[in-house]
DNA sequence: TCTGGGGTCCTAGGACCC
DNA sequence: TCTGGGGTCCTAGGACCC
């Protein structure tokens, strides 16, 4: 059987290069990468975290996702600048889009990451390390940031070798290499591998990637069970994911956000859950799906997390129904606790509107089909705001207003 | 001036059926 | 008298990723 050939091209501190970019495009006399800096969250907001460092920064101790207080002590001429989304998702674009000259397999795997299967291709590109070279600069040349490229017979050594070196490298983990170049890394750099496994395998005497690799399997199962093989496995660098667009059945998309205060009053979480469930529905239409699953998430001001979902009777994707749905969930799990965070997640989603066939109860026509629901969201989109919303809904609206008034 | 937001996948336990 | 398990569906919560 022959091996496989996939690169997995990663950008280098890709918010903090992409805000660097702009920000000379609009006159700015420094480059950003070269100082001490962060893209960070809102302070005054309360999200005041780390989304992405400079290098020079990194050198600080200074990691992602750690609060700007926290950052700032490491380095107090730290400069922050603020993430701009709406640019990120332009150059994600345009960055996955190049790389699509190279191979119809590729898998985007996030907003600034791709894996591509170049399996078969040897008789087009003759040197893999070669194409990896030119892949790297031709971005560097054509829009202004680095990339690393990692090269080798899967997945998830394709994206340990991105990880090696950084920035602007290409490194190769083949499968003859893991034993030299991975096994000696410490444990916490395998993928998938996070704070709690790897607490878990220090307290075990296991220190390194190769520690894991050599460990008896009937050993691991006892403290890790089914999560054993995996380890093990991954540990040796054998993965057999397919570069493939992951048409996985648990579909999800959710809205959340951190409240300015923490909020312990129900008109006032409804208030909030009236614009979530308005932005997420509209969300759900764009993608022409239909949910199974209404969940809501909180976070209270002890930062503890709960959830409550339910499985609706018939798939929907309007957005009366989800609402009704989202605020008897709130009624019936809200805790009474004072919440800093609350959101919303809609589940299993599908293709088509399915409907519970049932012997007794009449057809129910639809008020509102979903043709017409996207001609709102068009003219909401259009206007900027939620100009229109169902009628019901608007007197829901209302009349919660006119509690909080009272 | 503490601690984001959007995802996927897995596990455990309860309900229910046979 | 006593006390099965297997299978499926559903929910809550946790680990991990960027």
């Amino acid at each position: 059987m022959t091996k496989r050939i996939i690169f997995h091209i990663d950008v280098n501190n890709a918010f903090l290069s992409w805000s660097a970019i702009l920000l000379i495009q609009k006159g700015y006399s420094i480059d950003i990468r070269k100082i001490a800096s962060v893209i960070g969250g809102d302070e005054t907001k309360r999200s005041g975290i780390v989304l992405a460092k400079s290098p020079v920064a990194k050198k600080y101790g200074i990691v992602t996702a750690e609060t700007l207080y926290s950052a700032r002590k490491k380095c107090p001429n730290l400069k922050v600048f603020p993430p701009n989304y709406q640019w990120y998702y332009h150059m994600s674009k345009e960055f996955h889009e190049y790389l699509k000259q190279y191979s119809p397999n590729i898998l985007k795997y996030s907003i600034d990451e791709a894996f591509l299967d170049l399996t078969g291709t040897k008789y087009i590109y003759t040197d893999y390390i070669e194409l990896a070279y030119h892949i790297k600069d031709e971005i560097k040349t054509k829009f202004g940031f680095t990339v690393n490229v990692g090269i080798a017979n899967n997945m998830l050594c394709a994206k340990m070798a991105s990880d090696f070196e950084k920035p602007d490298k290409v490194h190769t983990l083949f499968d003859e290499e893991v034993k030299n170049k991975m096994w000696p890394l410490s444990i916490e750099d395998l993928f998938m591998v996070g704070k709690k496994t790897s607490k878990k395998l220090r307290e075990l005497d296991i220190n390194t990637i190769g520690d894991l690799a050599n460990k008896d399997l009937e050993f691991l199962t006892k403290y890790f069970k089914n999560q054993a093989i995996f380890l093990k496995n991954s540990a040796n660098g054998l993965d057999d994911t397919k570069v493939q667009p992951q048409e996985s059945k648990n579909q999800s998309i959710s809205i959340s956000e951190t409240l300015p205060k923490d909020v312990d009053r129900i008109d006032e979480l409804k208030e909030v859950l009236f614009r979530q469930t308005l932005e997420l529905s509209r969300q759900l239409r764009a993608k022409n799906k239909y949910c199974n699953v209404v969940a809501i998430i909180f976070k209270n001001n002890h930062f503890e997390n709960y959830s409550r979902q339910i499985k609706l009777e018939n798939s929907t994707d309007k957005t009366e129904i989800i609402y009704n749905t989202v605020i008897d969930l709130l009624e019936n799990s809200w805790k009474k606790d004072s919440i800093r965070l609350i959101g919303i997640k809609l589940a299993d989603l599908c293709n088509e509107r399915k409907k519970q066939i049932s012997l007794f109860d009449e057809e129910i026509e639809e008020k509102t089909d979903t043709s017409f629901q996207k001609k709102i969201d068009e003219i909401n989109h259009k206007f900027g705001s939620n100009s229109v919303v169902p009628a019901s809904m608007l007197g829901k609206r209302m009349s919660q207003k006119r509690i909080k008034e009272d």
